[in-house]
DNA sequence: CTTGACTCTGGACCTAGCTCCACAGTGTAG
DNA sequence: CTACACTGTGGAGCTAGGTCCAGAGTCAAG
């Protein structure tokens, strides 16, 4: 069982994040306390570099790190219950969320619409009327 | 044409927001500086809450303030262009999210279903397959 | 053994987006 | 006119999520 360990500097960069980051993510409970080398270097599986590039996933689509600490560690209680519980939530509130991105983009839509054939009928630089229509309610 | 004013605090309630917010929406430019009342109280359009509203939305969405002014006043130059290029920017950045979050949900999902086997098959506490598969792989 | 690149800790500092405070003036109901 | 809620300003403070030091130790190459 060959495990070869990586510095701190070498997990950051597979991860794409900095060393700070990473000590910052252990302070904050996000990676478990790593062992140390014999002069007192943290040493990390490899593996580590996915869970750190989960939590910024996980933090892209809107997780705080508390939350994400959550799905990590199962919130300190490892009781399956528990975590099925959370898991339905965060799945509901992405829901959600997908909702609202949708209507959003409907809404961009007819902004870019009407943006493209004020252009098409007048020109270049004309009149905008995104602007026109969130600026100008008085 | 009798225009109703309104009182910051009104305008704070109905959008669902503190006065503090309202202000310091103005501070940022994401509100026009307002009309004032002889004794110098901002006088809001009730159409104000419009857009607070839709400043809170674009937010939830994740927007950053400065984004949001961008998409309300056009960047400063009301070009109808820049807006479309604006547009397409932020209608692709919606659409990698949306990507993201549906994969996210897939993991989650599979995560969830891992638990709900396990309760199904060994009753209440027991260990719990998210946490395992993320938390200790060494 | 000497470099030079890494890493350690503790703590200060940073941006975004508010939130709170003190102190002073405003507006309105009774 | 008096109360009392509301609003004004300027500035300090707060949380999240990092980022950046200084000063000291570690480690691998030559």
């Amino acid at each position: 069982m060959t495990q070869s360990w990586l510095r701190i500097g070498e997990v950051a960069q597979r991860a794409g994040v900095s060393v700070d980051t990473i000590r910052y993510y252990e302070k904050r409970k996000l990676l478990p306390p790593s062992p140390r080398s014999e002069g007192g270097f943290r040493l990390f599986a490899v593996e580590t570099t996915e869970r750190v590039r989960f939590i910024k996933q996980a933090q892209e689509m809107g997780f705080s790190l508390d939350e994400i600490r959550t799905l990590l560690t199962g919130g300190g209680v490892a009781a399956c219950g528990q975590m099925r519980d959370l898991l339905r939530e965060k799945l509901q509130e992405i829901n959600e969320r997908m909702k609202g991105l949708r209507a959003f983009t409907r809404m961009l839509s007819r902004h870019l619409r009407a943006c493209e054939e004020e252009l098409a009928s007048k020109g270049t630089a004309a009149r905008c009327p995104v602007v026109i229509e969130n600026q100008s309610r008085r």
